[in-house]
Parts: structure tokens; sequence; C-alpha cells
DNA sequence: CCCCTATAGTTACCATGATAACAACAGGAG
DNA sequence: CTCCTGTTGTTATCATGGTAACTATAGGGG
């Protein structure tokens, strides 16, 4: 997360980094969008937290969601598809069969990982919102 | 931070928002923008990390050091800056006094706050990387 | 069939973010 | 001058990310 408020102008970044080959409006720019990405990711985590899910746990529901052909990944495909490492991921399931978002089928240690019910519904039901932060359209209203 | 690896197709968009009231390639672009932003702002944290310093340390150095005519600011007015909780900027702050990056000037609890000279080095030392990472420009190299 | 090795998963520990609750202080009303 | 109040800073405590080290398992060679 990137977290200054006000970026800087041209003439700060310029004046920041006298004596160096850079370009300020490029640099603003990018300082720019990773500003804006920050608030946007803040929105979402804040509006999955509000329904009791953390971002990974929404995007672990996610991936084993949008595979057409199965209902079920293995620990070491959601691994794959998510950026996060190993040990997280490994709690994030621990946490989520806890609460009931997902079960392993059968008892190996690979055993398939496949949302209950609940976890489906939950899902389903946080999709629209998190569309929406995504793109919030034509007439949508800002926070003032 | 944005944490999945393969974004969606607009296929997939479309698949998973079945029934919403969705434009896939508007949402495809944002998630697009989210995941840029989280690989770009690791490479940064990892950058900074590599040399001693986190993300916000490194930008407490900068709010001071960009402005142009005072040499430090109150702990209020750095939290006015940074979008991040004043507990979370109260132990940055003792965090960078232990390791010598930046010194109170007096003592009452309204101590004005400045870079030491090692502070002011560091933050000198890493800004042309920290560019750089920003603005790769024209001829650079992705990583394999 | 048993062991060996590579890989997958977990545990332990650390850093950094958040909120809630508490303490210290500045500045004004009396 | 004293007390009251609102603001500022700090101390818990918690969640979620990371790395290093450990454990369990799958699959092949003997």
């Amino acid at each position: 997360m990137f977290f200054l408020k006000d970026l800087p102008s041209d003439d700060m970044i310029a004046r920041v980094g006298a004596g160096l080959d850079i370009d300020p409006s490029r640099i603003r720019d990018r300082l720019g969008a990773l500003r804006a990405a920050s608030v946007l990711m803040r929105r979402i985590e804040q509006y999955l937290a509000m329904h009791g899910l953390s971002q990974t746990q929404f995007l672990v529901l996610m991936v084993i969601e949008r595979e057409p052909a199965r209902d079920s990944l293995q620990s070491s495909e959601i691994a794959a598809r998510l950026d996060i490492s190993r040990p997280v991921l490994s709690k994030t399931l621990a946490t989520m069969e806890r609460s009931g978002l997902i079960r392993r089928q059968g008892d190996g240690r690979r055993a398939p990982i496949a949302p209950t019910e609940t976890g489906r519904a939950r899902f389903d039901a946080l999709l629209p919102g998190y569309f929406a932060l995504l793109d919030p359209g034509p007439d949508a209203q800002n926070d003032p």
C-alpha cells in the first residue's frame, strides 16, 4: 500500500530528485496510479471485511469458482494462482475451514478443497458489490 | 495488495458475474491496474527493505524532506500527510528514532521531528533507485 | 516391499497494518 | 490560577503479510 496522501507536484519531484535523470511528470503519474490503486484496494478490503472476509479469502473462493470444469482445487493449485506465500495460504485455508467457507474433501494431505454451500453463497452475495467498487459506472457518487 | 496472478478473461468475468449489470472489459482493466500497482509496490517495498527501510519510514523522510521552507515537522503534521493510523505512525517514529534516522528536537510531546544526518543520507542514497523503479525508462530490462 | 528424495504443507517467529482504550497536554472559561 | 475539554500521542490486542525451519507425503530405484 502507498500511503502518501498528497502527491508531490512536478516541482517537488524535480527538487527532491535534483541531479537525477528523471522525468517528473512520469514519476507523478506513476505515484498517482499507486495512490489510486491503494485507495481502491482499501475500499475493497473494507467492504469485504464488513462481511467477514479478507481479500485473500475472497480470492480463494474466486479462483475455485471461476474454474469452468471443476468445483474444487488442491491447495497447490490455489497457490499457483495466488501470489501469496505458502504459509499464508495454509493459515488462510485453516481459517476458512474453521469458519465454514470451505471443506477439504477426503483426508489426505492433498485433499481437494471445495467451497461449502455457505462459502458459495457468501461469494455470490458479495460479487455485485465487488464489481460495483471496481467499476462505479457513469453516475457514481463520490464520497465527499 | 491484490494477489491474483492471472487476471480473469472477459469471459470469466462475464460468467462469474452472470446476471449482474457489469462491463467485463472495464472490470478487467481495473483488475489489471490493481495487479500492476501491487507488483510495483512489492518491488518498491523489497528495494527499500533491502536497505533497511520500510515504505512508511521512507515516506516519513520524504514528507519532511520535500518541505521547501522547513527541515522538521511535528508528528501531527506528518500524520496529516500520510494515510496511516496514529498508532502506526507513533510506532514507526519510535523505530526510526531508535535506528537513528530521525531525532526529536526538544522534549515536549510536540517536539518537532527532523531527519538526522544518517537519515538524510539514507534517503538521498535510496532516491535514485526509487525513481528508477517508478519510471524504468524506455530501455529498461524486464526480469524474465 | 522398503527406503530415499523431492515437494507440499505446517509451525514458529517477526514486521506492519488496524481499532479501542488510556494518558498527557494545550488552551480557554470561570 | 484552576479546572474542563478536546486533541494528540501511546499502549494494549488483533489480523494478515513474510521467511526459515520442520514434518509429512508421494513416487521412484533398489
